[in-house]
DNA sequence: TGACATGATTACCT
DNA sequence: AGGTAATCATGTCA
């Protein structure tokens, strides 16, 4: 026999009970054997408070509510109810922490977006700005503060969405819980199952919230795609770092490939990372071998300029009553104390430019004004069309897969050996 | 708007 | 690991 039957046979013997053992559940089971007739009895006076009006079926209610045997039949059937009840979803109640949610939780600590408002995401952040390319002080600090900005926003909605979703959520679980201790006046409901139920409530507005971060994470993911993807996010770089790059390149023409220390400095100098450096290089030294003509003229606006810069450094070490030594010199206005290369660039003044062909290790003050008014500072194409009385072969085998034969640079003056190779 | 310039990426090579 | 060559994707300019 089990517990419901035993109740519903103790009911029978309800008029048999003294005061003094109402309230007993024990009490109600000794009653076992009592006529079944009085139970369906009562339970007719149950049903039919249903076909009666509502005043009437009120005070029925009342009377039953007051009747002496309510509370013991109550706790009864409170007990069987919480024994089957939580027999059947004991097992489900103590569920472990979702680790998808764990996985929100701490993508969206990481990126900022939950936890404290500073630290969080200021990484990801400086990532995507220098993903940008940008200079630090420039490009980068706008990508960084509209990443910024943008990440904010995120953080502002979900943080107002979750707020809206926790008090659904209390007030809905007040709610309920009101409304369970008001029934359980009339029907059989332990706090342990009210207990059970907000449990329900909370795991179905957590699966919502679950949702909210699902797609919050979503966003943080597209924000970060956008400014990190540095491909969409290409800038050219400032004019400044490419003359740098340039007077590198046409300086150490004959071997164009910076050693790691050159690489970061130029980097250093430039405000772009050594990748960029290497990208740089590598587009360079492709492009300028599958078209010598076209970047002619680059290499010797480059040229002109690095010996001009080298002139006046030379002229003011001369009047600074230095040795008149011709390599004492900068070499030029891009220094590099690593590459060992230094002197190539004082013979990278075209030839035309110092009429006589000799090689210009120093250009005094009245040539450089030379330089500045010359008619055509620099050459064109046609001016090396026959490189090869007047113009040194490169001696190194970079260019030579492509242009071997053509390949010359209009950087070096006739005669002139650079250093270059020892690179 | 199309052509060209240019920084980044990728596959492959040494 | 670093280089080349091809290619992509975006910026710039006439």
């Amino acid at each position: 026999m089990d517990d419901q039957t035993r109740m519903l046979a103790g009911l029978g013997g309800l008029g048999g009970l003294s005061h003094a053992d109402v309230g007993d559940p024990d009490s109600v089971r000794k009653q076992l054997g009592q006529p079944q007739q009085d139970i369906g009895d009562i339970l007719q006076q149950i049903m039919a408070i249903t076909d009666e009006s509502l005043d009437e079926a009120q005070a029925r209610k009342h009377a039953l509510n007051c009747h002496r045997m309510k509370p013991a039949l109550f706790s009864v059937l409170c007990e069987i109810k919480e024994k089957t009840v939580l027999s059947i979803r004991g097992v489900q109640d103590e569920d472990p922490p979702d680790p998808q949610i764990m996985r929100l939780d701490n993508m969206l600590l990481a990126e900022g977006v939950s936890g404290p408002e500073k630290g969080g995401g200021s990484a990801a952040a400086a990532a995507a700005a220098a993903a940008a390319g940008g200079s630090p002080g420039s490009d980068g600090s706008i990508e960084h503060s509209d990443y910024r900005a943008k990440l904010a926003q995120i953080r502002q909605i979900y943080h107002s969405e979750l707020e809206k979703y926790e008090q659904a959520c209390s007030e809905f679980t007040n709610h309920v819980m009101n409304l369970l201790r008001e029934q359980s006046r009339t029907r059989p409901i332990s706090p342990k199952e009210i207990e059970r139920m907000v449990g329900i409530i909370h795991r179905k507005f957590s699966s919502i919230q679950m949702q909210l971060k699902q797609s919050t994470c979503e966003a943080v993911m597209i924000l970060r795609s956008r400014f990190l993807d540095a491909r969409r996010k290409r800038r050219n770089f400032n004019k400044q770092a490419t003359e740098v790059l340039n007077e590198y390149f046409y300086s150490h023409l004959s071997n164009p490939y910076p050693s790691e220390e050159a690489k970061e400095e130029l980097a250093k100098k430039c405000a772009i990372t050594v990748s960029q450096v290497s990208n740089w290089f590598g587009n360079k030294r492709i492009r300028y071998k599958k078209n010598i003509g076209k970047f002619q003229e680059e290499a010797n606006l480059y040229a002109v300029k690095t010996a001009v810069d080298a002139a006046s450094v030379s002229a003011q070490a001369s009047q600074a009553n230095s040795p008149a030594t011709p390599n004492s010199g900068s070499s030029g206005s891009y220094k590099l104390s690593h590459t060992g290369d230094s002197a190539a660039f004082l013979g990278l003044c075209p030839a035309h430019l110092n009429g006589a062909g000799e090689a210009p290790l120093n250009i005094a003050p009245s040539q450089q004004s030379q330089v500045d008014t010359l008619p055509r500072a620099t050459p064109l194409m046609e001016d090396y069309e026959d490189p090869l009385p007047h113009s040194f072969h490169v001696s190194s085998s970079w260019q030579d897969s492509a242009h071997a034969s053509s390949v010359t640079s209009p950087l070096r003056p006739p005669g002139s050996v650079h250093s270059d190779t020892s690179n």
